[in-house]
RNA sequence: GCCCGGGUGGCGGAGUGGCUCACGCGGUCGCCUGCAGAGCGACUUCAUGUGGGUUCGAAUCCCACCCCGGGCUCCA
């Protein structure tokens, strides 16, 4: 069974054979870090993060690497608003987002690749088209001739002719409309770097190549992205690549994630949707999150609304209650027809996540499991080990690729509680003097290694050792 | 205007020619149960935007149309 992947770039499902053997490299765009991701975000970082355990449970050696954008017009623009410099703004906001993500539980990046460390490589690259003739100098920068490139639009599938509508003020300097910047001549007060063309800043779309050129060379597996990247940005980064390497292409499976809608409607500020990262995990946990995330397919679009979190949270908890169910069993005998039920389930997640990482499909297959956990579980009393080991093992391993996990570990302020609460049932027994049953209590923690001691102030309770 | 997605039951959401169309959420009833919860079983189920066409057979392929969304040099 082979694993096939969805390629923007053919716009089919493609049997997936990396370029290296068994290693994968994988870029993925990251965020332009001028304020709190949102999720939006989390969507897309999500998705990839999946997709790249996903390939590491496979057997892939996955070298995952994401670019930091921190440095940019909205940088700048909001470090103005906040009296700051635009890189302390940018560090800033990286570190909030880094916190974000690990929240989210999204851990499989290798790499971080801040644009601002690479400028030395974009500036070679632009030095490389404009002797190659596919670039040129005007008085606000230096800028891409698209006309140069024959293959531009072919990712999006567009003709560049009839790329005519412009929303934004074209640069007057341009040859043709549909040029892009690699270099732009920084006006007063904004960050610079001195470079061949004069002082200024890079074009948005030249870092990724940078950095992917740097770390990768001239072809490199997987790039991933939320789909309203296509155009320009992934566009004009095959433009760039394959124009200065002379490789094509430049990617071999271009990957876009589809786009969340917050009750129906895109998120963006001026709607006043704009829902931060850390503001839903003050609401929702991190399991609901994931579980929200991956039942839908990744490339589709997905609303986010309380219905939605709450079913996810719904589907959480099924599975976390026949986790546990199983695991709360006594060891003895049976359980053999769990295996077969395990066999089925194992089959139908690969096959599932084989099929362009097919998380909901694959989620049934989860279900299917934990359906007949519980069938087991509401009929017997004791489970053989071995199967159980078995049993649970593999269900963690399947949550934990789409980072979904449950703690074991009881923390300080629940075991805190716990106790608050046995030692106030205590209190209770004994002032009904029904010091057997208050006995009892104290003798069992004991076992546990707690020792209660009543003073005159009230009962407290240590842990022993 | 051009390019690209999408429209499936009460809801979410799989499924690219054919076994009663998954799976989940919600709801109803029953079982279990001191109560609650969880679970189990049954039902909710004869859903595929509209109109044509191809086919023995279409959610799936073709044509036309309607609606929603994304992109068109800000964007995850």
């Amino acid at each position: 069974m082979a694993l096939r992947v969805f390629n923007t770039m053919s716009g089919r499902k493609e049997e997936f054979v990396p370029i290296h053997g068994n290693r994968v490299q994988m870029f993925v765009c990251g965020p332009t870090v001028y304020d709190y991701s949102h999720l939006g975000h989390a969507r897309t970082y999500v998705a990839y993060d999946v997709i790249a355990k996903y390939l590491r449970y496979r057997g892939y050696s996955v070298f995952y690497i994401m670019n930091i954008t921190d440095l940019d017009d909205k940088i700048i623009r909001r470090a103005r608003e906040l009296g700051k410099g635009p890189l302390d703004v940018a560090r800033e906001f990286e570190v909030e987002f880094y916190r974000d993500m690990a929240s989210l539980g999204v851990d499989a990046v290798n790499l971080y690749a801040r644009a601002t460390e690479h400028i030395d490589e974009m500036i070679e690259q632009i030095e490389g088209l404009l002797e190659k003739g596919y670039a040129y100098v005007t008085e606000t920068g230096v800028y891409y001739d698209v006309t140069k490139f024959p293959r531009y639009g072919r990712l999006s599938h567009q003709n560049p002719k009839e790329l005519v509508v412009h929303r934004i003020e074209v640069d007057p300097t341009k040859r043709n409309p549909g040029d892009f910047a690699l270099w732009k001549r920084s006006k007063e007060g904004e960050p610079s770097w001195d470079s061949p063309f004069g002082p200024g800043r890079p074009g948005w779309h030249i870092e990724d190549t940078a950095i992917t050129l740097t770390y990768f060379g001239p072809q490199y597996d997987i790039h991933g992205g939320a789909i309203e990247l296509i155009f320009p940005h992934h566009e004009a980064e095959i433009a760039q690549a394959e124009a200065y390497t002379g490789v094509s292409p430049l990617v071999k499976y271009w990957v876009h994630t589809g786009i969340l809608y917050v009750n129906g409607e895109k998120m963006s500020k001026s709607l006043g949707n704009f829902i931060t990262i850390r503001d839903s995990m003050k609401r929702y946990d991190k399991n609901t999150h994931r579980m929200f995330f991956v039942s839908t397919l990744y490339r589709s679009p997905m609303d986010y609304t309380d219905e939605a979190m709450r079913e996810a949270k719904a589907k959480v908890d099924g599975i976390k209650n026949s986790y546990f169910a199983l695991k709360s069993l006594r060891a003895g005998s049976g359980g053999r027809e769990l295996l077969a039920a395990l066999d089925r389930a194992r089959e139908g997640f690969l096959e599932s996540m084989d099929d362009d990482f097919n998380t909901p499909k694959a989620l049934s297959h989860l279900f299917g499991l934990t359906r007949e956990i519980n069938r087991y579980c509401s009929k017997h009393e004791e489970v053989e080990e071995g199967i159980r080991e078995r049993v649970l093992s593999t269900l963690e391993e399947f949550l934990s690729i789409l980072g979904i996990e449950f703690g074991e570990r009881v923390d300080e302020r629940l075991l805190e509680g716990l106790l608050r609460l046995l030692v106030d049932v205590r209190e209770g027994l004994r002032r009904e003097r029904r010091y057997e049953e208050a006995d009892e209590i104290r003798r069992r923690l004991k076992e546990l290694g707690i020792v209660l001691e009543d003073t005159s102030r009230g009962t407290v309770w240590k842990v022993e050792g």
